[in-house]
This record gives C-alpha cells, structure tokens and sequence, in this order.
DNA sequence: TGTCATCTCCGACTTAAGACTGAGATGGTT
DNA sequence: AACCATCTCAGTCTTAAGTCGGAGATGACA
C-alpha cells in the first residue's frame, strides 16, 4: 500500500519536478496538486492523502494557515512545510503550525522520499539546517519575545511603508499608542528601526512583497 | 538539429521539472544545468548551447548580471529570463541585460517550449503579461526617472535597513550628501519615506531578502 | 568652448521617529 | 480578591529623517 501525497506549490514547473522526483519511487503515489491552501483544504476532503508538501509563500492562503487548517481537521494527514529559504521565524512557525517536517527546496530527491516515508510513519522530519535552527531556537537562553496580537496589526501595516499616523488612523487608535507598539516591536525583534522591521516582517512572510 | 538547451535554477526541483516540460519535445535538447550564474557562464563555454532559461533571482551571480555577460561574450546563446515575480523593474532590467525573453514560471509547457524555439531563432518572447508592462513602460508620458549609480548604491545599503550616518561611513561620503541622495530616491521613486524605499528595493530584486 | 549630468557638500529648517516614564481600563487567571 | 498581560494614552526629550536652496568639482559630450 503505498503513500499517498498531495503536492501544494503555486508553480506548475516546481509541482512537476517533486511528481518526477516522487514517482521514482513504487511506494509514493502523488494523488493530486494544488496551487494554494485553499485548493489544498479542498483536494484534502476528496483525497485523503497520507502527506502533505506544503510551499509556505503562497497566494490566496499560505502554507502556514493550510497547515493549522490540516492539524485542525484532518488528523490523519501530515503536512511537511518545503520551502526555498532557511529562516527561523519560518521553521519555528511552521513548526507552531504542526508541520512534521520542514525540508529545503534544494533537498537531494532521494531524501524527500525518506522524509516523506518518515512523515507518513508520524517521525518528525527536518532537514539538518532546520534542525539546527530549531535547536538554537530552543536551546536560546533569551527567548525571543514573541509580538502581540496588535503589535503584529501594527507591523503588518508598518511593513506596508505606512507612518505611524496612518497606522493610527487605520487602526483608530492614537499616534502615541502606535509609537508605544513601534518601541516594543523595536525591542523584541532586536532591530533599530521601523525600516528594519519592515524588512524583518517581509522575510518572516508576515506581509507579502508582490 | 535539436536546440541545445541550458537550464540555470538554484532549485533543483525547478531544473528538474523544467527538464519534464522540455524532454516531451524532440526539437529540444536539455544540454546542461547550472544553479548560479558564475557556473552557468562556465557551463556555456563548453557546452555552446543555443538558449539559456535563466531564473533571476539566484546566489552568488545573480540572473540579470549572468545575461550581461552571456550576451557580451556568447553572442550566439541567447538568454530568456524565467521567474516567478512579474515585476516592472525586473522586466526591464532583463531586458537591458539583453535577454531575448522574459517568461512566468507558471507558463504552461507548451508556452514554454514555443518560447524556447522562437529564442533560437532570434525571435523575441514576452509572456503576455510582460510585454503588456514593457507597453507600458515603454509609452509611459511620464518615464519614470532612473537612478544613477551612486543614488544605486545609497539604495541598497537603505534597504539593507542602514541609517544614514551608516551609509555615509560605509560609503566614505558625508551625511549630508546621503540625505541629498535619498531625497533624490524618494523623489524618484516617488515614496514618501525610506522605508518604502527598502521595500521597493526588494520588490525589484536590488537586494535579496533573504 | 559651453553645456549638462552627476557627485559632492553646506546651512537652516520642519517633521517624524523613537526612548523613557508613568498610568488608567479591560479581561482572563489563580 | 489579587494578579497579570494587554491595550490604550500622555508628556517630555533626543535624535533621525527629510526638504529646500545653493554651490563647487568633475567628466562627458557636442
């Protein structure tokens, strides 16, 4: 009986190379593809698929949501987050997430299909730079502070460019509130300015680039 | 006389699919594969291909400055830019560079393997929505003004989230005379701060993100 | 030779950003 | 009830950012 796997990337040519990757393998069946979360929640309900390879930069909803979807409601499903770029905040997100795995584009074929047997069998899969990452992560004698709830409102729209009058007007809130949120938002991400956590929240995906 | 074909990814699942796309065809002949540009170049000395599928965003030489040099050193090899972003500044840029095409990677094979021929022949191909923005950009009564080298230069430490007393440090000049340049890239750009500048800087690619 | 773009810098100015301290209101937890 | 995190806001202060006008030096170009 062999795995079943739903492939989620918003590129065709990427979603084709991990079927050629893949259908080297008898045990691997790739049953379906989609090119976002949603799609991905949907096939999920008529596919049943035993893993998941989930791109996390995706439009319409991206593979971290997918993912807690997928924890939330279907159980049985696995979900390995596979992705181009090694970042911390990425990793540990989806780790948060409930992936099982978090595996670099740039993975050699036949370590995806390990990592996917892996995955299917319930064993955590990371590629070695993750596991590396995570360690830190949790080894990390001053933890990162992690944002609130309204201090990431605030950060999505400073990632936007806006000033901090305008993120007080579209928040409805005062000036001097948002300059209390920008110097704690300043604090816990260790940077020196609104430029750097912009910069800072378009890697960790917070706010989209395109 | 099939086409000699290079593919240059930094992702091994994106070469791999494109091989899939490509191998269908007789006429087209995948000869080699790089994932940087500085390999790329190598790889065209010996191998002598007809077209080279470049992506744009890659390490160590970036797409845009690979094109540059293929077609000042392999006027026979032709270069088509392939990326997932569809982006004003980067169509441009691939174009100056001298790139015959400029195409999306989710472009359907078949596209893809039309694209490729006409490259071969000589004959420009724009994905559609490209050369919609080349129109544009091209008929556009207000060009928008370019940067000089130096304003260049100031823009990519900005976006690297640098003050200005650090830019002008870094770049042996007064502050003052940073503050003259990044008015002018304000101005240009047309953004009201500097924080959108960074952000427009990745958006086109002058740093990466990651 | 004159012209033009670019790069450099200055001074003066206004505004935005950010740090720091303090504090009231809310809501959930123990 | 006491506690705690969060969100809200105020005042004060320092510094960074950005505008505006002007100007000298260089090199390319016609």
């Amino acid at each position: 009986m062999s795995i079943r796997v739903l492939l989620v990337d918003d590129h065709a040519v990427v979603r084709q190379g991990l079927k050629m990757f893949l259908g080297l393998d008898p045990d691997l069946d790739v049953v379906g593809e989609a090119e976002n979360g949603e799609d991905a929640i949907r096939l999920i309900r008529d596919l049943n698929p035993d893993v998941v390879l989930m791109d996390l930069l995706m439009p319409v909803m991206d593979g971290i949501e997918a993912i807690t979807h997928i924890r939330r409601e279907f159980p049985d499903t696995e979900a390995i987050a596979l992705t181009s770029v090694l970042e911390d905040e990425a990793v540990m997100k989806a780790m948060r997430a409930g992936a099982i795995g978090y595996l670099l584009k740039d993975t050699q074929a036949e370590e995806l299909r390990r990592a996917i047997k892996a995955a299917a069998a319930g064993q955590v899969q990371l590629s070695p730079q993750a596991a590396a990452r995570l360690m830190r992560e949790v080894q990390a004698p001053d933890s990162p502070e992690k944002l609130t709830e309204r201090e990431t409102d605030v950060l999505r729209l400073l990632a936007l460019g806006r000033a901090n009058k305008e993120i007080a007007l579209e928040l409805s809130i005062g000036e001097k509130t948002v300059k209390t949120h920008v110097s704690s938002i300043l604090r816990k991400l260790n940077v020196p300015s609104r430029t750097q956590a912009a910069l800072h929240a378009v890697r960790i995906g917070l706010v989209s680039i395109e």
